[in-house]
DNA sequence: CTGTTAGCGCGTTCAA
DNA sequence: TTGAACGCGCTAACAG
């Protein structure tokens, strides 16, 4: 790898006048212009992004901080995010914290020790504390899917609560009483969210909020189908299932199915999120769309905006609507 | 951010000793340890990975390129591959060429700026010169899912010819003769291998290759519906659609079901590679199984036993069998 | 066992 | 417009 040394000596310039052709910043004339960066291509120059960081203090790297690196929630995160950054010449550094206190702080410390210019978080298992804190250390934070107290104009959040209403809104519309609710695990703040506008659009409608009628599964597709156990069994006049997430949703199909009921004509399953598979789901998942990309791309024109100075077109904001994706799987009672 | 010279001061001590506790390959005494691990937590020191990386010559980074951050093909293998490194003390730097040729090489280049110590790559767009010519400029790279000729000690593929058969196989097996296929775009290696075993098997069978049983799509969705339209135009008898992906192959079922066909009783359908949604398909797909996540976790070994002197238990293989995967979509004739 | 010193490759003054 | 010199934060000889 040829350095800035040795394309300074092939070209007869200064090692200060190469630095200056390659960012173009101070004036050069086009003559040991033109020797330079024939003398780089000649060498194949590469400039050494460590050694720039360092000596610049910038890294035009942002460090993203995900849950997992698989699964179409976070790929889509990932997607649209690396894709306006890029676009601005920034590059993305991505992390998995898996949803452990320890893995997510060391994945941030990674990317601190890293020098990131600043940070996009999808952190879970960490606690608000530490993230506020984090946010006063000096680099500049993104929170996407977590509201944070204090750090308001740094999150980008889903209004989960009123996904949570309209999808339950939407199955007493189609003249539905005996709601079931599989829920997330409700340690989770999305998680609760959901329940939350949910118990509102009971309440709106008049009906009651049965305990039985409530099952607090894991996101995961195996509960899904436990919750559908649970509920039906307690509960044998159900006629809709509504679940905090598509997986879940998926979960309980396969189990009612399994149970002889023929959906949505005995069942109706209502899901959230619409992830990219619910639509190959038999029947089609009626759920409510979770504005990943929003929150992605919002988060990113934030930092362009406050840490490169690059001014987004679009006003910054911090809450997105959800909106109910009507397919097969909700039918009329 | 605190320097190592400001906890050697604290500490009392030389900034060499620092660097000695911080990287524990020199024997320090156990009280001056202690004396410097204070002042590392009191002053909140953070090593600055990007001086050490200049430093050392060594990043303890591998860059990873991928055509796109989603996808549960992409999914799988970032995942895999990251876990096996962490394990390790290494990091991934993750970077998208989406499949065209100067942002997959402007992303090699982000990568080898950055000085990763090893490079794992999934290229599609550059050409096998392109990539041969990097493998002999210093950096250790390992590819995936491509053989490149004079490399393949460093590829890491699965065996599509054989896959390709397996799927014919297994239709023929089920008695049928007049078998359809949609193969991706022939530009790519992987999809010209599959469609050579399906040719292998029929040939195996003494199955005519007829050039109307043949559509070539480019493995999106909608070319399944296309290639359905024209494969069941031309041939009212056919009665399998053997698909070279699994998008292809819900697509076909798709526009199957719209012309009134039951699958797999009318028409049975196979794909390949076995991504999450396969089985959320109706009737559930019946596909061949792409060894991606062999193939990301070899990579890795590879790299952790040349790179970083890491042994791995397993023996290295660079060559991965697909299996059939039974399910609903594929009937006996 | 510990401290001194010279780089790693580059950006950025300050003079010329 | 150009060059010399210093420093970014750290590792790695080399002495002691």
């Amino acid at each position: 790898m040829a350095t800035i040394y040795e394309v300074s000596e092939a070209a007869g310039v200064s090692l200060a006048t190469v630095s200056r052709v390659m960012n173009g910043n101070a004036r050069v004339s086009e003559r040991t212009r033109q020797k330079v960066l024939d003398a780089m291509d000649a060498l194949g120059y590469r400039p050494n992004a460590i050694a720039q960081s360092l000596a610049s203090n910038r890294t035009n790297s942002i460090g993203l901080l995900v849950s997992e690196l698989h699964g179409s929630y976070f790929g889509e995160l990932m997607s649209t995010i690396e894709l306006i950054l890029k676009k601005h010449g920034k590059h993305v550094i991505i992390t998995a914290g898996h949803v452990e206190e320890h893995r997510e702080t060391e994945a941030i410390d990674f990317l601190t020790s890293r020098r990131c210019d600043a940070l996009i978080l999808h952190a879970e298992a960490v606690s608000d504390d530490y993230l506020t804190k984090l946010g006063k250390s000096g680099v500049p934070v993104a929170v996407v899917n977590r509201k944070v107290e204090g750090m308001e104009d740094q999150c980008f959040v889903a209004d989960n609560e009123n996904g949570g209403y309209l999808a339950t809104k939407a199955a007493i519309d189609n003249g539905h009483k005996k709601i079931g609710y599989i829920s997330g695990p409700l340690f989770k703040q999305d998680a609760t969210e959901r329940l939350n506008g949910h118990v509102r659009a009971l309440n709106d409608a008049g009906i009651d909020n049965e305990p039985t009628l409530l099952f607090e599964g894991d996101y995961h597709e195996s509960s899904g189908q436990e919750g559908f156990g649970k509920l039906f069994s307690d509960n044998a006049d159900l006629s809709v299932l509504v679940c905090a997430n598509d997986e879940m949703a998926s979960g309980a199909m396969t189990a009612a199915r399994e149970a002889g009921l023929n959906i949505p004509d005995d069942l109706s399953v209502i899901g959230f999120d619409n992830v990219l598979f619910s639509r190959y789901l038999h029947p089609k998942l009626t759920t409510i769309n979770n504005p990943v990309h929003s929150m992605g791309e919002m988060a990113a024109a934030w930092i362009l905006e406050n840490v490169y100075d690059i001014k987004s077109p679009e006003p910054i904001v911090h809450v997105f609507e959800p909106e109910l994706v009507e397919r097969d799987s909700l039918g009329p009672l």
